[in-house]
DNA sequence: TCTGGGGTCCTAGGACCC
DNA sequence: TCTGGGGTCCTAGGACCC
Protein backbone atom coordinates (compact mmCIF):
# COMPACT_ATOMS: atom_id res chain seq x y z
CA UNK A 1 0.00 0.00 0.00
CA UNK A 2 1.24 3.28 -0.68
CA UNK A 3 2.73 5.44 2.35
CA UNK A 4 1.45 8.57 0.89
CA UNK A 5 -2.41 9.76 0.59
CA UNK A 6 -3.89 9.06 -2.23
CA UNK A 7 -7.30 8.59 -2.17
CA UNK A 8 -9.64 11.55 -2.75
CA UNK A 9 -13.60 11.27 -0.84
CA UNK A 10 -15.21 13.76 -2.68
CA UNK A 11 -19.07 14.38 -1.47
CA UNK A 12 -21.42 17.27 -3.00
CA UNK A 13 -22.52 19.42 0.25
CA UNK A 14 -26.46 18.69 1.09
CA UNK A 15 -27.00 17.56 -2.26
CA UNK A 16 -30.86 18.30 -3.26
CA UNK A 17 -30.83 21.06 -1.28
CA UNK A 18 -27.59 23.03 -3.10
CA UNK A 19 -29.39 21.85 -6.25
CA UNK A 20 -32.60 23.69 -5.27
CA UNK A 21 -30.39 26.77 -3.64
CA UNK A 22 -28.47 26.93 -7.01
CA UNK A 23 -31.75 26.45 -9.69
CA UNK A 24 -33.50 29.28 -7.57
CA UNK A 25 -31.81 32.17 -6.44
CA UNK A 26 -34.33 33.61 -3.82
CA UNK A 27 -33.08 30.11 -1.83
CA UNK A 28 -30.07 31.34 -1.76
CA UNK A 29 -28.46 32.19 2.06
CA UNK A 30 -31.91 30.73 3.28
CA UNK A 31 -32.70 27.84 5.20
CA UNK A 32 -33.81 24.89 2.93
CA UNK A 33 -35.81 21.68 3.42
CA UNK A 34 -36.72 19.47 0.63
CA UNK A 35 -39.23 16.73 1.26
CA UNK A 36 -42.80 17.28 3.12
CA UNK A 37 -43.84 14.44 5.06
CA UNK A 38 -40.18 13.65 5.92
CA UNK A 39 -36.68 15.64 5.78
CA UNK A 40 -34.68 14.25 2.61
CA UNK A 41 -32.38 17.21 2.63
CA UNK A 42 -31.53 20.53 4.57
CA UNK A 43 -29.43 23.07 3.77
CA UNK A 44 -26.86 24.28 5.78
CA UNK A 45 -29.08 27.19 7.01
CA UNK A 46 -31.50 24.83 8.34
CA UNK A 47 -29.06 22.67 9.73
CA UNK A 48 -27.74 24.95 11.84
CA UNK A 49 -31.47 25.18 13.47
CA UNK A 50 -30.95 21.58 14.44
CA UNK A 51 -32.77 20.44 11.02
CA UNK A 52 -31.58 16.98 9.92
CA UNK A 53 -31.93 14.41 7.37
CA UNK A 54 -34.72 11.75 7.65
CA UNK A 55 -36.72 14.12 10.65
CA UNK A 56 -40.17 14.34 10.80
CA UNK A 57 -41.53 17.38 8.60
CA UNK A 58 -43.27 18.39 11.38
CA UNK A 59 -40.50 18.74 13.97
CA UNK A 60 -38.36 20.18 11.31
CA UNK A 61 -41.08 22.98 10.39
CA UNK A 62 -41.33 23.73 14.68
CA UNK A 63 -37.03 23.77 14.96
CA UNK A 64 -37.02 26.08 11.56
CA UNK A 65 -39.96 28.19 11.11
CA UNK A 66 -38.68 30.31 8.77
CA UNK A 67 -37.69 27.19 6.26
CA UNK A 68 -38.53 26.75 2.70
CA UNK A 69 -40.26 23.73 2.52
CA UNK A 70 -39.64 22.48 -1.59
CA UNK A 71 -40.76 19.17 -3.30
CA UNK A 72 -38.03 17.54 -4.69
CA UNK A 73 -36.95 17.60 -8.00
CA UNK A 74 -35.46 14.12 -8.92
CA UNK A 75 -34.42 14.68 -12.59
CA UNK A 76 -32.59 17.92 -11.91
CA UNK A 77 -30.74 15.92 -9.23
CA UNK A 78 -29.86 12.94 -11.23
CA UNK A 79 -28.72 15.93 -14.28
CA UNK A 80 -26.32 17.52 -11.66
CA UNK A 81 -25.27 14.13 -10.06
CA UNK A 82 -23.95 12.84 -14.39
CA UNK A 83 -22.48 16.38 -14.59
CA UNK A 84 -20.54 16.15 -10.94
CA UNK A 85 -19.53 12.27 -11.60
CA UNK A 86 -18.06 13.60 -15.58
CA UNK A 87 -15.83 15.76 -13.96
CA UNK A 88 -14.60 12.94 -11.07
CA UNK A 89 -14.23 10.70 -13.81
CA UNK A 90 -11.95 13.50 -15.26
CA UNK A 91 -10.31 13.48 -12.63
CA UNK A 92 -9.41 10.14 -11.64
CA UNK A 93 -8.21 6.66 -13.57
CA UNK A 94 -10.70 5.27 -10.96
CA UNK A 95 -13.38 6.26 -9.75
CA UNK A 96 -15.91 4.42 -6.97
CA UNK A 97 -19.14 5.73 -7.01
CA UNK A 98 -20.80 5.64 -3.41
CA UNK A 99 -23.86 7.46 -3.96
CA UNK A 100 -25.55 9.99 -6.33
CA UNK A 101 -23.52 12.82 -4.60
CA UNK A 102 -20.56 11.15 -2.77
CA UNK A 103 -17.26 8.95 -4.94
CA UNK A 104 -13.65 7.49 -4.04
CA UNK A 105 -11.28 8.84 -6.56
CA UNK A 106 -7.62 7.21 -6.34
CA UNK A 107 -5.33 9.34 -7.64
CA UNK A 108 -1.86 7.38 -7.41
CA UNK A 109 0.64 8.03 -9.99
CA UNK A 110 -0.98 11.24 -10.90
CA UNK A 111 1.87 13.57 -9.40
CA UNK A 112 3.59 14.14 -12.76
CA UNK A 113 0.74 14.81 -14.92
CA UNK A 114 -1.66 16.51 -12.23
CA UNK A 115 -0.29 17.53 -8.61
CA UNK A 116 0.02 16.04 -5.72
CA UNK A 117 -3.06 14.92 -4.19
CA UNK A 118 -3.91 18.12 -2.56
CA UNK A 119 -3.99 20.16 -5.27
CA UNK A 120 -5.75 17.59 -7.51
CA UNK A 121 -8.43 18.08 -4.83
CA UNK A 122 -8.99 21.62 -4.97
CA UNK A 123 -8.98 21.69 -8.64
CA UNK A 124 -12.00 19.19 -8.33
CA UNK A 125 -13.93 21.31 -6.28
CA UNK A 126 -13.23 24.69 -8.54
CA UNK A 127 -14.16 22.36 -11.51
CA UNK A 128 -17.26 21.10 -9.82
CA UNK A 129 -18.23 25.10 -8.19
CA UNK A 130 -17.08 26.70 -11.60
CA UNK A 131 -19.35 24.37 -13.92
CA UNK A 132 -21.85 22.63 -11.63
CA UNK A 133 -22.59 25.74 -9.55
CA UNK A 134 -22.51 22.76 -6.53
CA UNK A 135 -19.88 22.69 -3.86
CA UNK A 136 -17.90 19.81 -2.90
CA UNK A 137 -16.03 19.09 0.01
CA UNK A 138 -13.01 16.16 -0.19
CA UNK A 139 -11.23 14.53 2.45
CA UNK A 140 -7.88 12.84 1.53
CA UNK A 141 -5.94 9.69 3.08
CA UNK A 142 -4.20 6.69 2.79
CA UNK A 143 -7.47 4.69 2.91
CA UNK A 144 -11.12 4.66 2.11
CA UNK A 145 -12.55 4.64 5.54
CA UNK A 146 -9.85 8.07 6.67
CA UNK A 147 -10.90 9.72 3.74
CA UNK A 148 -14.43 9.27 4.03
CA UNK A 149 -13.98 10.50 7.90
CA UNK A 150 -12.18 13.63 7.04
CA UNK A 151 -14.82 14.66 4.35
CA UNK A 152 -17.69 14.40 7.06
CA UNK A 153 -15.26 16.47 9.72
CA UNK A 154 -14.11 18.87 6.46
CA UNK A 155 -17.73 20.08 5.77
CA UNK A 156 -19.17 22.19 4.11
CA UNK A 157 -16.73 23.56 1.35
CA UNK A 158 -14.02 21.93 2.92
CA UNK A 159 -10.40 19.74 1.93
CA UNK A 160 -8.68 17.93 4.57
CA UNK A 161 -5.58 16.18 4.36
CA UNK A 162 -5.14 13.18 6.79
CA UNK A 163 -1.09 13.06 6.81
CA UNK A 164 -0.02 9.73 7.12
CA UNK A 165 2.15 10.16 10.33
CA UNK A 166 -1.25 11.91 11.99
CA UNK A 167 -3.55 9.27 11.10
CA UNK A 168 -4.04 8.07 14.69
CA UNK A 169 -4.09 11.88 15.82
CA UNK A 170 -6.54 11.77 13.99
CA UNK A 171 -8.92 9.34 14.41
CA UNK A 172 -8.70 7.97 17.83
CA UNK A 173 -10.16 10.86 19.52
CA UNK A 174 -13.28 10.74 17.16
CA UNK A 175 -16.79 9.71 18.85
CA UNK A 176 -17.46 5.73 17.63
CA UNK A 177 -20.65 7.40 15.83
CA UNK A 178 -17.72 9.29 13.27
CA UNK A 179 -16.86 5.68 12.04
CA UNK A 180 -18.53 4.20 8.78
CA UNK A 181 -20.51 1.85 9.86
CA UNK A 182 -21.43 2.90 13.02
CA UNK A 183 -24.91 3.08 13.41
CA UNK A 184 -27.49 3.82 16.58
CA UNK A 185 -28.01 0.19 17.44
CA UNK A 186 -24.25 -0.69 17.51
CA UNK A 187 -23.72 2.82 18.93
CA UNK A 188 -25.48 1.90 21.71
CA UNK A 189 -24.14 -1.44 22.99
CA UNK A 190 -20.57 0.06 22.58
CA UNK A 191 -22.02 2.51 25.14
CA UNK A 192 -23.15 -0.02 27.30
CA UNK A 193 -20.00 -1.51 27.88
CA UNK A 194 -18.78 1.92 28.61
CA UNK A 195 -16.90 2.24 24.63
CA UNK A 196 -17.71 6.12 23.46
CA UNK A 197 -14.08 6.83 21.36
CA UNK A 198 -12.25 5.20 18.77
CA UNK A 199 -9.15 4.46 21.25
CA UNK A 200 -11.45 2.84 23.45
CA UNK A 201 -13.02 0.83 20.60
CA UNK A 202 -9.40 0.19 19.27
CA UNK A 203 -8.48 -1.69 22.35
CA UNK A 204 -10.71 -3.81 22.77
CA UNK A 205 -10.33 -7.26 21.15
CA UNK A 206 -11.94 -8.55 17.88
CA UNK A 207 -12.94 -11.38 18.97
CA UNK A 208 -14.68 -9.77 21.65
CA UNK A 209 -16.45 -7.48 19.63
CA UNK A 210 -17.47 -9.95 17.30
CA UNK A 211 -19.23 -11.84 19.95
CA UNK A 212 -21.08 -8.66 21.11
CA UNK A 213 -22.24 -7.10 17.61
CA UNK A 214 -21.59 -10.45 14.98
CA UNK A 215 -18.60 -11.34 13.37
CA UNK A 216 -18.32 -9.21 10.23
CA UNK A 217 -19.37 -6.10 12.29
CA UNK A 218 -16.70 -7.13 14.87
CA UNK A 219 -14.05 -7.64 13.03
CA UNK A 220 -14.55 -5.05 10.95
CA UNK A 221 -14.97 -2.45 13.39
CA UNK A 222 -11.39 -3.85 14.71
CA UNK A 223 -9.94 -3.04 12.24
CA UNK A 224 -10.92 0.26 11.22
CA UNK A 225 -10.36 1.05 15.07
CA UNK A 226 -7.44 0.17 14.57
CA UNK A 227 -6.44 2.11 10.91
CA UNK A 228 -6.64 -1.36 9.16
CA UNK A 229 -7.89 -0.54 5.83
CA UNK A 230 -7.04 -2.12 2.62
CA UNK A 231 -9.94 -2.05 0.89
CA UNK A 232 -9.44 -0.18 -2.90
CA UNK A 233 -10.97 1.90 -4.49
CA UNK A 234 -12.64 0.33 -7.15
CA UNK A 235 -15.39 0.80 -10.12
CA UNK A 236 -18.62 -0.04 -8.89
CA UNK A 237 -19.61 -3.53 -9.63
CA UNK A 238 -23.26 -4.01 -10.63
CA UNK A 239 -26.57 -3.54 -8.84
CA UNK A 240 -27.86 -6.44 -6.76
CA UNK A 241 -30.90 -5.51 -6.43
CA UNK A 242 -33.86 -3.08 -7.92
CA UNK A 243 -36.81 -1.62 -5.90
CA UNK A 244 -39.34 0.49 -5.29
CA UNK A 245 -41.89 1.56 -1.84
CA UNK A 246 -44.87 3.65 -1.48
CA UNK A 247 -45.97 4.95 2.12
CA UNK A 248 -49.67 4.34 2.40
CA UNK A 249 -50.18 7.60 5.51
CA UNK A 250 -52.40 6.77 8.32
CA UNK A 251 -56.04 6.30 6.35
CA UNK A 252 -57.22 2.86 6.19
CA UNK A 253 -57.08 2.16 2.81
CA UNK A 254 -59.70 -0.25 1.04
CA UNK A 255 -58.70 -3.68 -0.62
CA UNK A 256 -59.05 -2.07 -3.76
CA UNK A 257 -56.77 0.61 -3.41
CA UNK A 258 -54.23 -1.67 -1.69
CA UNK A 259 -54.48 -3.45 -4.96
CA UNK A 260 -53.73 -0.50 -6.91
CA UNK A 261 -50.94 0.46 -5.02
CA UNK A 262 -49.33 -3.02 -5.96
CA UNK A 263 -50.02 -2.87 -9.75
CA UNK A 264 -48.28 0.60 -9.61
CA UNK A 265 -45.18 -0.58 -7.77
CA UNK A 266 -44.97 -3.67 -10.25
CA UNK A 267 -45.82 -1.40 -12.98
CA UNK A 268 -42.89 1.28 -12.30
CA UNK A 269 -40.10 -1.39 -11.04
CA UNK A 270 -40.82 -3.84 -14.17
CA UNK A 271 -40.14 -0.85 -15.99
CA UNK A 272 -37.30 0.08 -14.73
CA UNK A 273 -35.91 -3.71 -14.54
CA UNK A 274 -36.77 -3.57 -18.70
CA UNK A 275 -35.13 -0.86 -19.27
CA UNK A 276 -32.16 -1.77 -17.49
CA UNK A 277 -31.60 -5.02 -19.54
CA UNK A 278 -32.87 -6.84 -16.14
CA UNK A 279 -34.39 -9.37 -15.17
CA UNK A 280 -34.54 -10.95 -11.67
CA UNK A 281 -35.44 -14.02 -9.91
CA UNK A 282 -36.35 -13.26 -6.01
CA UNK A 283 -39.28 -11.10 -5.70
CA UNK A 284 -39.99 -9.63 -2.43
CA UNK A 285 -42.79 -7.74 -1.03
CA UNK A 286 -42.00 -5.27 1.90
CA UNK A 287 -44.22 -4.17 4.65
CA UNK A 288 -43.96 -1.41 7.55
CA UNK A 289 -46.53 -1.17 9.25
CA UNK A 290 -48.37 1.37 11.90
CA UNK A 291 -45.96 0.97 15.05
CA UNK A 292 -43.24 0.85 12.60
CA UNK A 293 -42.23 -2.70 13.05
CA UNK A 294 -41.23 -4.26 9.17
CA UNK A 295 -41.82 -7.79 7.91
CA UNK A 296 -41.26 -9.48 4.28
CA UNK A 297 -42.59 -12.09 2.06
CA UNK A 298 -40.21 -13.58 -0.72
CA UNK A 299 -40.72 -16.37 -3.36
CA UNK A 300 -37.90 -16.81 -5.92
CA UNK A 301 -38.95 -17.73 -9.42
CA UNK A 302 -37.60 -20.69 -11.52
CA UNK A 303 -36.74 -18.22 -13.87
CA UNK A 304 -35.69 -14.68 -13.93
CA UNK A 305 -38.34 -12.10 -15.16
CA UNK A 306 -38.90 -8.89 -15.60
CA UNK A 307 -42.72 -9.53 -16.95
CA UNK A 308 -45.10 -7.34 -15.44
CA UNK A 309 -47.48 -10.46 -15.30
CA UNK A 310 -45.64 -12.70 -13.38
CA UNK A 311 -44.66 -9.99 -11.21
CA UNK A 312 -47.93 -8.81 -10.31
CA UNK A 313 -49.23 -12.61 -9.76
CA UNK A 314 -46.32 -13.36 -7.61
CA UNK A 315 -46.66 -9.89 -5.55
CA UNK A 316 -50.51 -10.97 -5.20
CA UNK A 317 -49.72 -14.22 -3.77
CA UNK A 318 -46.71 -12.80 -1.55
CA UNK A 319 -49.88 -10.25 -0.54
CA UNK A 320 -52.21 -12.91 0.31
CA UNK A 321 -49.66 -14.78 2.70
CA UNK A 322 -48.99 -11.61 4.74
CA UNK A 323 -52.75 -10.92 4.84
CA UNK A 324 -53.14 -11.89 8.42
CA UNK A 325 -50.08 -9.92 9.50
CA UNK A 326 -51.29 -6.90 7.88
CA UNK A 327 -54.95 -7.26 9.34
CA UNK A 328 -53.02 -7.44 12.90
CA UNK A 329 -51.09 -4.36 12.52
CA UNK A 330 -52.21 -2.05 9.87
CA UNK A 331 -50.20 -1.40 6.84
CA UNK A 332 -48.31 1.95 6.10
CA UNK A 333 -46.25 0.90 3.69
CA UNK A 334 -45.46 -1.18 0.81
CA UNK A 335 -42.59 -1.85 -1.49
CA UNK A 336 -41.37 -3.97 -4.01
CA UNK A 337 -37.95 -5.34 -4.38
CA UNK A 338 -35.88 -7.95 -7.25
CA UNK A 339 -32.73 -9.31 -5.87
CA UNK A 340 -30.58 -12.35 -7.88
CA UNK A 341 -30.90 -10.39 -11.39
CA UNK A 342 -29.50 -10.92 -14.03
CA UNK A 343 -28.66 -8.79 -17.60
CA UNK A 344 -30.11 -10.18 -20.05
CA UNK A 345 -27.30 -9.45 -22.27
CA UNK A 346 -25.79 -12.68 -20.99
CA UNK A 347 -28.59 -14.71 -21.18
CA UNK A 348 -28.07 -13.74 -25.02
CA UNK A 349 -24.11 -14.30 -24.99
CA UNK A 350 -24.89 -17.70 -23.34
CA UNK A 351 -27.84 -18.37 -26.12
CA UNK A 352 -25.76 -18.42 -28.95
CA UNK A 353 -22.91 -19.91 -27.19
CA UNK A 354 -25.09 -22.84 -26.99
CA UNK A 355 -26.97 -22.81 -30.12
CA UNK A 356 -27.08 -26.38 -31.86
CA UNK A 357 -23.54 -27.57 -32.55
CA UNK A 358 -22.06 -25.57 -30.03
CA UNK A 359 -20.79 -26.99 -26.95
CA UNK A 360 -21.75 -29.03 -23.92
CA UNK A 361 -21.40 -28.10 -20.29
CA UNK A 362 -20.72 -24.76 -18.66
CA UNK A 363 -17.12 -24.72 -19.24
CA UNK A 364 -16.90 -24.68 -22.90
CA UNK A 365 -19.87 -22.47 -22.88
CA UNK A 366 -17.31 -19.92 -21.05
CA UNK A 367 -14.76 -21.06 -23.54
CA UNK A 368 -16.88 -19.62 -26.59
CA UNK A 369 -18.83 -16.79 -24.98
CA UNK A 370 -14.95 -15.46 -24.15
CA UNK A 371 -13.95 -16.27 -27.36
CA UNK A 372 -16.35 -14.44 -29.19
CA UNK A 373 -17.22 -11.68 -26.85
CA UNK A 374 -13.40 -11.42 -24.90
CA UNK A 375 -12.31 -12.46 -21.84
CA UNK A 376 -14.15 -9.60 -19.95
CA UNK A 377 -17.32 -10.61 -21.42
CA UNK A 378 -18.77 -12.39 -18.91
CA UNK A 379 -17.12 -14.33 -15.46
CA UNK A 380 -17.92 -18.19 -14.83
CA UNK A 381 -20.41 -17.66 -11.73
CA UNK A 382 -22.91 -14.81 -14.09
CA UNK A 383 -23.12 -16.85 -16.73
CA UNK A 384 -23.84 -19.91 -14.82
CA UNK A 385 -26.66 -17.67 -13.46
CA UNK A 386 -27.94 -16.57 -16.20
CA UNK A 387 -27.35 -19.78 -18.12
CA UNK A 388 -30.00 -21.25 -15.60
CA UNK A 389 -32.14 -18.47 -15.59
CA UNK A 390 -32.43 -16.96 -19.50
CA UNK A 391 -31.33 -19.75 -21.62
CA UNK A 392 -34.80 -21.36 -21.88
CA UNK A 393 -36.72 -18.51 -21.40
CA UNK A 394 -35.12 -15.77 -24.25
CA UNK A 395 -37.91 -15.75 -26.79
CA UNK A 396 -41.24 -14.85 -24.21
CA UNK A 397 -42.66 -11.70 -24.79
CA UNK A 398 -41.01 -10.44 -21.45
CA UNK A 399 -37.85 -9.83 -22.69
CA UNK A 400 -38.81 -7.49 -25.03
CA UNK A 401 -41.35 -5.62 -23.73
C1' DT B 1 -36.38 10.97 16.10
C1' DC B 2 -42.97 9.67 15.22
C1' DT B 3 -40.37 8.06 9.82
C1' DG B 4 -39.21 8.88 2.35
C1' DG B 5 -37.27 6.29 -1.05
C1' DG B 6 -33.33 4.21 -2.84
C1' DG B 7 -29.80 0.89 -1.90
C1' DT B 8 -25.82 -2.65 0.47
C1' DC B 9 -24.40 -6.34 3.43
C1' DC B 10 -24.83 -9.83 7.26
C1' DT B 11 -27.03 -13.54 10.14
C1' DA B 12 -29.49 -17.58 11.21
C1' DG B 13 -32.35 -21.59 10.68
C1' DG B 14 -34.10 -25.09 7.73
C1' DA B 15 -34.23 -27.92 3.46
C1' DC B 16 -31.73 -30.62 0.61
C1' DC B 17 -27.70 -32.87 -1.43
C1' DC B 18 -23.47 -35.68 -1.31
C1' DT C 1 -30.06 -47.90 11.87
C1' DC C 2 -27.48 -44.28 13.56
C1' DT C 3 -24.81 -40.91 12.18
C1' DG C 4 -20.70 -37.03 10.17
C1' DG C 5 -18.99 -32.95 7.77
C1' DG C 6 -19.53 -29.84 4.01
C1' DG C 7 -21.90 -27.18 0.67
C1' DT C 8 -25.77 -24.43 -1.56
C1' DC C 9 -30.15 -22.32 -1.65
C1' DC C 10 -34.24 -20.17 0.37
C1' DT C 11 -36.55 -17.22 3.61
C1' DA C 12 -36.96 -13.64 7.09
C1' DG C 13 -35.11 -10.17 9.69
C1' DG C 14 -31.87 -6.48 10.94
C1' DA C 15 -28.28 -2.81 10.61
C1' DC C 16 -26.42 0.76 8.03
C1' DC C 17 -25.76 4.25 4.32
C1' DC C 18 -27.28 8.51 1.54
Amino acid sequence: MSSEPTILHADVDAFFASVEQRDDPRLRGKPVIVGGGVVMAASYEARAMGVRGAMGGRQARQLCPDAVVVRPRFKAYVQASKDVFAIFEDTAPVVEGLSMEEAFLDVRGLERISGRPSQIAQRLRARVRDRVGLTVTVGVARTKHLAKVASAAAKPDGLLVVPAEGETAFLHPLPIEALWGVGPATAAKLHERGIHRVEHLAAVPGGALAAMLGRAVGWHLNAIANNRDPRPVRARRRRRSLGSQSALGSRARTPAELDAVLVALVDRVTRRMRSSGLVGRTITLRMRFADYSRASRSRSLAQATAGTETTLRTVRALYAEARPLIAARGLTLLGLTFTNLGHVRDGVQLALALEPGAPQGLDEAVDLVRERFGPEAVTRATLLRAGRDLAPALSPDELDE
